[in-house]
RNA sequence: CCCCCGGUAGCUCAGUUGGAAGAGCGUGAGACUGUAAAUCUCAAGGCCACUGGUUCGAUCCCGGUCUGGGGGACCA
């Protein structure tokens, strides 16, 4: 139809009915009249192909409006009546495809408009569920063979039907498109209904592959999409890489024998905002059981061997379903990286494994085979597994499979609730804060074995400050503890909080918050790999949370919402409405991100309290809510993102570090108001604290805390070598004054400040050293990544560059007469000033300006 | 849409019947203390929003523009 196209970009006024294309639009309207069609559409002339959004929405769609129709009439344009009609090109290309599957009345004439055959509707297929077995017509089901299985054989019962993907992929297969991701775009509709996907023109193949198998599985949950046999994608391993993979209805595929081995490898990627989680791994495992891989009596007997009916069915022969998991790995790294899989080398499960993994294994088949790689299965040597699960010799395992399936939020659980009581993580959780609103809430999760899930959120304001190690350094007892971290990159918020960023600069600040963070958590010794970066503006703008938005604006009175604020939001002469919308999206985002409980700064508590009366007005579950301390300024009061001299920024050379510290107020003996102090406590007694368990193996859930590969920096103690068992902080000083001092606490710290033993510039010398040793591995990551200083640059133009030299006016002095001006009444002074103005006349006048020249006296 | 008021140093604001721009706070340097603060001494900083006009001369008077605030717009 690319006639078509033409007539619709162009004037088709002047020549539209010289057109073929003409020709062929009446034809199809009075076709359509045939069929008592009063309306009629057609792709190539209602969709405008400029115009993304449009296809965008209308992409997934199509082929519910091809299922609505009347009945869709189709025109081969290489085939006429009597010819093999089946060899036409519509048959091989791949939109043409949901034309043939998804209408209920099919009609195909050949190229002359002549009916291919007598019957009004060539295929009927039955859409009503009680009926959708059914499919007839004169060509149903003979067009071309069944098997391998043919779009004209199928019912919308099997394209409704779990496990339909791999059918669905594998037409494509010999499938053709002008442009390479429509081959992907194209089956979109087939895999999910009302599905709405960005499509990007010029996009990989691979890539958009990937992206309609991650937005169908996001929105079916179609597990067939986790059958395949082949490469996996580079995007999300849990992918097909091509539909080629997926080809195995076309293909003779032995079962798993007792000589074969199958392994499937669940990686989320960057572009999958969540971890695999206990359900997806489940899933996999019932994928693996459609499949055709697996023989049906394997199946069964693995299906035996994991219902909660049976105790110890045992899988015969050498036959096993394992499953692996590790949270180590950073996403593009290869999942096959031997290292990563050391832990299993004592030859089981590891007490801590956590139910929530970053990579996920399962293993069907003879162990044995693992040493060698396997041509139809995509592995890798480098995995070892202890063949003693083969044999059944770890109950736990069938155990943990039996659990998981009789309660399905258990999954995997008996091997991680083992290693510290309920009361441990909830002491752990909430040791060092301020204030817990609705503990008790995250004390049932714990009590009954799950992990807590929570989020932090930043501003992407101005730049981040040491005040950030307090909560960051937090976020570590939390992953020891289990619990599921989010991190909100709140670019809304930073864009409502008074323009504190800009629309065209908030882009860039949260890229280069994301950057810094992840250089923070690197330099604390944090696995990264274990939390989530969620950008607020990636579902703060969908249509529900608006709505949810307006009901919350129908329920809080202004009154409250802007007591909610008063902390956090600016405060300003002439608030702007936004202000009042900040407290109520921090509420909606618990909600929307699915927490249990949120952790920010004390200064939230309003927001925080607000969000726990309102939350539940909405019908949405009140979330409890932790506060750490505040850092105070260096200046006493506030650590304030507006006053430079208040704070030290994260990126701050240590030229500076020592200049902002030296000039701190800093009074001998005064333990109130005292931000070098209190700066200890806050933040460098917590994390020496943390070195400290780390390096006594003390880090519970986080087994990987400090040994990522990603750590940077000193990852030692505040203490010098000298210092006695226990020490947190170590204070050097001159043997003049008595030698170097150590802490263990940081209450003996304060003690022996308040007491004078430790004097003021002691203490300063230390804690500049102390951050300047923190900052050292961050600065040494933003100068390492080009990338990052590209985007500093731009999140933060520099005000001094911008404004290009106002060139200043030239100014031309002209005295006042004589007898006039302010010192008239001086008249000894302003003669002697103008010696030879006697007259009443002006005086010339003076240029002055240093630069200043003839130009001046032309103006 | 109508009326009123404002825009001067980083901040809060003075000021001039039109005659080379001021304070307080803040900032920087120095002195005094084993840090800082306090105190003292000194210093830096302004297209007086933009733009036309009147004038010998405009931050000031007049017009326009931009921008911020307050009030009104027939309800009492």
């Amino acid at each position: 139809m690319d006639d078509v196209k033409a007539i619709h970009s162009g004037d088709y006024r002047a020549t539209a009915e010289k057109e073929p294309a003409y020709a062929k639009i009446t034809t199809f309207f009075a076709k359509s009249r045939e069929y008592n069609c009063f309306y009629a559409w057609f792709d190539s002339g209602c969709i405008d192909q400029k115009n993304n959004a449009e296809l965008t929405e209308s992409i997934p769609a199509m082929y519910k409006w091809y299922q609505n129709a009347n009945v869709c009439i189709v025109r081969l344009a290489g085939a006429v009546v009597g010819s093999n009609i089946s060899d036409d090109d519509w048959f091989q290309r791949g939109w043409t495809l949901q034309e043939l599957i998804a209408p209920t009345h099919l009609k195909i004439y050949d190229v002359l408009w002549n009916p291919v055959t007598t019957d009004r509707y060539d295929i009927i297929r039955e859409p009503d569920w009680t009926t959708q077995g059914n499919i007839s017509g004169p060509l149903a089901r003979s067009l071309k063979p069944e098997n391998p299985p043919e779009p004209s054989h199928i019912t919308h019962e099997i394209l409704n039907a779990t496990g339909r993907a791999p059918l669905v992929i594998s037409w494509m297969v010999h499938r053709r498109t002008t442009q390479p991701e429509d081959r992907a775009y194209c089956i979109l509709g087939l895999l999910a209904l009302y599905i709405q996907m960005p499509l990007e023109r010029g996009e990989a193949f691979e890539k958009a592959f990937f992206r309609v198998q991650m937005y169908a599985f996001a929105c079916t949950r179609e597990r067939g999409l986790l059958v395949w046999i082949g490469t996996p994608s580079v995007y999300n391993s849990m992918f097909a890489s091509t539909p080629e993979s997926c080809d195995f209805f076309l293909q003779t595929i032995d079962p798993i024998s007792n000589e074969d081995a199958a392994i499937c490898v669940i990686q989320p990627s960057f572009d999958v905002p969540h971890l695999v989680d206990k359900n997806t791994v489940k899933m996999l495992i019932y994928s693996l059981l459609d499949s055709s891989i697996i023989s049906p009596e394997h199946s069964s007997a693995i299906m035996a061997n994991i219902t909660p009916s049976s105790q110890t069915a045992g899988i015969p022969g050498n036959l096993f379903l394992g499953i692996l998991g590790s949270h180590s790995l950073k996403n593009s790294e290869n999942p096959f990286n031997a290292a990563d899989w050391e832990w299993n080398s004592a030859g089981r499960l590891p007490s801590d494994m956590p139910d929530v993994l970053h990579y996920a294994v399962l293993l069907v088949g003879n162990p044995s085979l693992l040493d060698q790689p396997f041509a139809r299965v995509h592995t890798h040597r480098h995995i070892w597994l202890n063949p003693g699960w083969a044999e059944g010799a770890e109950p736990l395992l069938a155990g943990a499979f039996s659990e998981s399936l009789s309660q399905p939020n258990q999954f995997l659980s008996l091997y991680t609730m083992t290693s510290a009581t309920p009361e441990e993580r909830y002491a752990l959780i909430t040791r060092g804060l301020d204030e817990v609103l609705g503990g008790q809430q995250i004390q049932a999760i714990l009590a009954e074995g799950k992990h807590p899930k929570c989020y932090w959120g930043t501003a992407p304001t101005g730049r981040p400050h040491i005040g950030y190690f307090v909560a960051l350094n937090k976020i570590a007892d939390f992953l020891r503890a289990g619990v599921e971290v989010k991190i909100l990159l709140a670019d809304v918020h930073a864009f409502l909080d008074n323009m504190k960023a800009p629309l065209d600069l908030v882009a860039h600040r949260t890229k280069y918050y994301e950057y810094i963070l992840l250089a923070v958590f690197h330099s604390l010794g944090i696995p990264t790999s274990k939390l989530v970066f969620v950008q607020g503006s990636s579902y703060q703008l969908t249509k529900e949370y608006n709505l949810d938005n307006y009901k919350l604006c129908a329920t809080v009175s202004e009154h409250d919402a802007k007591k909610a604020g008063a902390e956090v939001v600016k405060q300003v002469e002439s608030p702007l409405l936004s202000g009042l919308l900040y407290p109520g999206l921090q509420a909606l985002d618990e909600e929307y991100l699915g927490v249990d409980f949120q952790f920010g700064g004390v200064d939230q508590r309003k927001i925080f309290t607000f969000a726990e009366l309102y939350l539940p007005k909405l019908g949405y579950r009140k979330r409890a809510h932790l506060m750490n301390p505040m850092v105070p300024g260096l200046g006493g009061g506030k650590m304030s993102a507006s006053d430079p001299n208040s704070k030290i920024d994260l990126l701050d050379p240590p030229e500076v570090v020592r200049k902002k510290i030296k000039s701190a107020f800093c009074e001998e003996g005064n333990v109130e108001d005292n931000g070098v102090l209190s700066f200890v406590g806050a933040v460098l007694i917590p994390i020496s604290q943390l070195r400290k368990e780390r390096a006594e193996g003390k880090t519970m859930d986080d087994a990987e805390e400090g040994k990522d590969v990603e750590t940077t920096g000193d990852q030692r103690p505040f203490a010098t070598a000298d210092a006695p068992e226990g020490t947190l902080f170590t204070v050097e000083r001159d043997e003049k004054f008595g030698g170097n001092l150590h802490y263990d606490s940081f209450n003996s710290l304060k003690a022996a400040f308040a007491a004078k033993d430790l004097h003021p510039k002691d203490l300063k010398l230390a804690v500049a050293n102390a951050i300047i040793s923190l900052l050292a591995p961050i600065r040494k990551s933003f100068e390492e990544n080009e990338d990052w200083q590209k985007v500093e640059k731009l999140a933060y133009p520099d005000p001094n560059a911008k404004p290009e030299k106002k060139k200043k006016k030239e100014k031309v002095y002209h005295p006042p007469p004589p007898g006039k001006g302010k010192d008239a009444n001086k008249p000894t002074e302003s003669i002697a000033a103008v010696p030879d103005s006697t007259t009443s006349s002006p005086p010339p006048p003076i240029v002055v300006g240093p630069e200043v020249t003839a130009q001046a006296s032309e103006s």
